[in-house]
DNA sequence: AATCGTTCCTGATAGC
DNA sequence: TGCTATCAGGAACGAT
């Protein structure tokens, strides 16, 4: 699942490939008035990718749950699941390929509008101040992992790293936000940095789908301490790592080391 | 205002 | 072995 981390890969690669590009064709026809532009940056907010375009234009993708843009050559075979194609110059495409079909592509027309989309996401969750840190959990009384993953609240975490900084702070996904004490919020949150960072660093956890804009894998689950990890020895402790559900998701925990 | 349930879709997997 | 049924999962949306 890309979270901020992945990303943050996928959007640094494509500073490097297909900056300076231009816009030939896009397979099936869609956002029109991006054909002809030339790209001239690419960014990232949550977790949307951004190709600003010469004529004032932006792509906005979101990659979802198995969402994937790959750069590859024209003569490249197609690749699985390949939804839009978009034909660049120099014999270059840049491909979305998406199995489940959640993720999205979408034409915005200029920098007013594509502000208007972002205003709803919370702060980014590798930046944000520790005051608007501790605010923004003592106002819920939701579970504290559910709020992490809240992108209205701090924007970029998803299920991944939720629970690997969790387990980083020792701190139960299942405390209700408000019932954590400023020093443990402090934990809390520089253990967030931290395995942003080595997620960054990882170029990513390639758990299932995940995949950088040139088809490589990245390496971060090969650092996971309780993600994915249920019935085996939590790496601190010794302790049994547990899997419940948690508004729905798929939830892991070391019950005796994180309280 | 905050929170919860439902929905989208299909690959993977469990069960027979 | 091969088929079918079930499930996971980010976030928008409507309801409470």
């Amino acid at each position: 699942m890309p979270e901020l981390p992945e990303v943050e890969t996928i959007k640094k690669d494509l500073e490097k490939l297909i900056v300076g590009k231009k816009i030939l064709k896009i397979d099936p026809e869609s956002a029109e008035a991006a054909v002809g532009a030339k790209i001239v940056k690419v960014g990232r907010r949550a977790k949307l990718i951004e190709i600003f375009l010469d004529n004032g234009g932006i792509l906005l993708f979101h990659l979802k749950l198995t969402g994937r843009l790959l750069v590859r050559k024209n003569s490249q075979e197609k690749d699985n699941w390949q939804r839009i194609t978009i034909f660049l110059s120099g014999g270059t495409e840049l491909r979305f390929s998406d199995a489940r079909k959640f993720g999205w592509m979408k034409f915005i027309k200029n920098k007013k509008e594509l502000e208007k989309m972002l205003e709803k996401f919370g702060p980014e969750a590798n930046t944000i101040s520790p005051t608007d840190f501790k605010q923004m959990l003592s106002t819920s009384r939701r579970p504290v992992k559910v709020v992490l993953m809240d992108q209205a609240k701090i924007a970029g975490i998803g299920n991944i790293y939720a629970a690997e900084a969790l387990h980083l702070a020792k701190i139960s996904p299942k405390r209700s936000a408000n019932s954590i004490s400023p020093d443990e919020k402090e934990k809390l949150l520089s253990s967030i940095k931290k395995v942003l960072k080595a997620g960054i660093k990882y170029r990513g956890a390639s758990d299932q789908y995940y995949l950088d804009a040139l088809g490589k894998k990245g390496y971060y689950q090969e650092h996971f301490l309780v993600y994915n990890r249920a019935g085996k020895k939590c790496p601190e402790c010794g302790g049994v790592i547990k899997k419940i559900v948690l508004a729905g998701r798929g939830t892991y925990y070391c019950p005796i080391c994180q309280v």
